[in-house]
DNA sequence: CGTTCGATTGAGGAAGATCAATTAATGTGG
DNA sequence: CCACATTAATTGATCTTCCTCAATCGAACG
């Protein structure tokens, strides 16, 4: 399935306060996400296809043809420098879509790949502009994902820029939790399909920084580890973890 | 103007030797970019405003409303954090779009604001979507520009992630002269219209390391300082940048 | 049950940040 | 046009953060 269980439907969510204007934004969110893929469904009844942890969805310089987007699960895109470099530039959840990078140039620049099983919806993007002329809010769901995606990337960037290794690895999770709760998912027990050495790749860090930001995170109850597995994680209180980023920012005391 | 002038028409453009793929992609890219404009011209007659160093073209937190397209001149991106961390996340030249980022949540989130003086082209998003339904090679133009705006952010990030001081700041001279060589302009002598600080903010750098990383190339005669100001430099030769990155990435020699 | 891979933790070193001083450019009012 | 103030850039010295190297531990797997 996903990287979390749906949540219970009403009753309290998370141990912590759920604060009503996160619950709200959750809500509000994972409507519009529920509603973007009943129109995709409706509107280009596209080929479902189900992936499995390291199927690749969409390969780096393929000629370009097809839109995804995921419908349940997780995905990675790597991009690959001539050189060699290797660089995690972005998670997919729900809702998001894939493959945006080949329009341009006619072919995938990145690759991107399954961390989780689920299930990615195919679109073929001049059948999806063929539809768009008639049902003119597709297009705007496709303007709006890319236009999205675009926000998104930015974000990543003022992170790896703007914060010190530890807070850097807080923000990751709390921005992780964020798009889970956006997506209805429980975020108080979530599983990281990725390794230390994958989150440090994507944050501009090693892997061992990123094993001591998570065991101080831990040290200071700010997530917990699950008894048998390191990847398995319990945050209690997601805003918490958006205050640890202020504080290491904040000059004064720690 | 600009940050560079015009190209002159045919012979011999820079000192080093320009090797004919180079040439042939600079011409392809530039001849491309002034189709795009005629398109728009055209299509749209577009609102054109000039602008001078320091006016803001679009505000974070306005309203969505317009794309705004740079003619001529050069214009920062900025992201603004809720707790006042500041990134300059993208630059952007003749041919380029501005306001993507406004377009998912109906505001922008980003300010944008000339460096340099230029031309904006205003386009109501409105009227744009309008015209691509009976003009669709507008519709693959706007696509192609927020699918390359995703590529570019990417790529920022992955240099951000993967190199080192000294090799951000050289790839960051070396995709600045690509972005001029793109527009047909000259790349041997360029003036940079940042300051050390704000290279610094866009490469995750403090000011010091650039201005150090900057006088280390000139050492090397990778660049060279014009006589009257630091912000003028020449760049003799482009694809030697390209090769100091790649031996700042080699552990072997220096 | 040993092997392999992922994660943790420690010690030492290097890259880059911070602090500080100097020099160069830009602007201002007389 | 010049003295002065102001801001940008350079360079050096020191300190911090994070990387590198290495050892250990644990979980998954054949």
């Amino acid at each position: 399935m996903s990287s979390a269980q749906i949540a219970p439907p009403s009753p309290a969510r998370a141990p912590g306060p759920m604060l009503s204007p996160a619950l709200d934004k959750a809500r509000a969110s994972t409507r519009r996400i529920s509603e973007a893929m009943a129109l995709l469904q409706q509107n280009l009844a596209p080929h479902r296809h189900v992936v499995r942890e390291g199927d690749v969805i969409c390969q780096a310089g393929q000629p370009f043809d097809c839109l995804y987007v995921l419908n349940s699960g997780c995905a990675k895109i790597i991009t690959l420098a001539g050189d060699g470099r290797e660089q995690l530039v972005g998670l997919k959840f729900r809702g998001d879509w894939l493959g945006f990078d080949g329009i341009a140039g006619g072919h995938y620049t990145c690759g991107t790949v399954a961390v989780d099983t689920g299930e990615v919806w195919i679109v073929r993007y001049q059948a999806l502009l063929a539809v768009c002329t008639v049902q003119p809010v597709l297009l705007t769901l496709l303007h709006s994902e890319m236009s999205r995606e675009i926000s998104r990337e930015r974000d990543s960037l003022m992170s790896v820029c703007t914060l010190p290794a530890d807070a850097r690895v807080a923000e990751f999770l709390r921005s992780w939790a964020d798009a889970l709760n956006d997506r209805g998912l429980r975020t108080d027990q979530i599983t990281l399909p990725l390794s230390r050495a994958e989150i440090g790749n994507y944050l501009g860090l090693t892997l061992e920084t990123v094993s001591r930001a998570l065991s101080k995170l831990a040290r200071h109850n700010l997530i917990g580890f699950s008894a048998r597995r390191r990847r398995d994680l319990q945050i209690p209180d997601i805003d918490a973890l958006g205050a640890y980023v202020q504080r290491c920012l904040a000059p004064t005391l720690q």
